[in-house]
DNA sequence: TAACTATTGATACAATGTATTGACAAGAGA
DNA sequence: TCTCTTGTCAATACATTGTATCAATAGTTA
């Protein structure tokens, strides 16, 4: 399994300001802060937790940032297993996410079994235009310490429950 | 590919209610409105498409009713490309969706590629605890016909792009 | 039928965004 | 360098998709 390898954050700030000039977006203070405090951030986060260390953007500067850096492939929008948005930064470019129920930790990682199984089913479908896979599981760090859960309330419809699904 | 196959309407209905009972929820008039509703259905919709249908239920009780139903395995809860929730009914028990672009019509599947891959994978992680996998593609009355959209505005962050994946 | 309790409906609120709009500032051209 | 155009910002209102609370009610059982 080929995990993501990591890039110091100062070089991924750098990266994340070139794609935003590149594609000829202007270089903002918001966009500045955001890529910095992005690059340092390391694990996954929801919008709110960005809205609540940046006070001093307003709400919808932040939203509309972190939809652009998804667009542009620099994040990644991921659902926990109850469904809610979390974003990490997008390492490698085509990859699939494995994520700890617990903590949130969220991994990329790239498998052949994976790629094989995608080319099957494009074959068998025509037309794949996108597909959403994630794994879930309890990271190293949940199996041993004692775990610090993600948030207090899980709500909404889990998806395929361990009895069910692998 | 193991496709669900059809169950009539009523027999739906029944099964849905016997599930309700085997559980011991009790057999209350918006439950059995809703096993009515939901066994015609036919396709996949959102919550608020069946509150928009059953004026006489509260929101609330429709939205608990609704989870209820994922919770006893009669009704899934997937998401389109842009991430938007959709129910469809659970037919197959275990399976995966294969989700259309343009109408939103979600079918359900099993595949030997896709089942190998969850074997090869939880060999990797140890613990796989669930997994969430759909395949986003346009269906065959979508790929004739004039294309009916499902919603005037798609927002959200989309999930793997044409060019990135598959 | 009475009593017990799950369930309902109303309402408020939470999470996660998008649309709008007036103000402003970044960058282009003179 | 100055101005002008236009992208961007912050504030705010609102949309979507739910959940929490709580008094009233209706299923179920004794």
């Amino acid at each position: 399994m080929t995990m993501a390898t990591a890039r110091s954050a100062s070089e991924t700030e750098l990266n994340i300001l070139a794609v935003l000039e590149e594609h000829g977006n202007r270089m903002t203070f918001p966009r500045r802060e955001l890529a910095a405090l992005l690059a340092r951030w390391g694990g996954s986060f929801s919008a709110e937790e960005v809205v609540a260390r940046m006070p001093i953007l307003g709400r919808a500067t932040i939203y509309r940032t972190l939809r652009l850096l998804v667009d542009l492939g620099i994040l990644c929008k991921t659902a926990l297993m109850d469904g809610s948005p979390r974003y990490s930064l997008d390492a490698v470019h085509h990859h699939h996410h494995l994520v700890c129920v617990t903590c949130g930790r969220i991994d990329e990682f790239r498998h052949p079994a994976v790629e094989r199984m995608l080319r099957a089913m494009a074959e068998q479908i025509g037309e794949l235009l996108g597909h959403r896979l994630e794994l879930y599981h309890r990271c190293e760090s949940c199996r041993k310490g004692p775990s610090v859960s993600l948030r207090t309330h899980f709500h909404g419809a889990r998806q395929h429950a361990p009895g069910k699904a692998a």
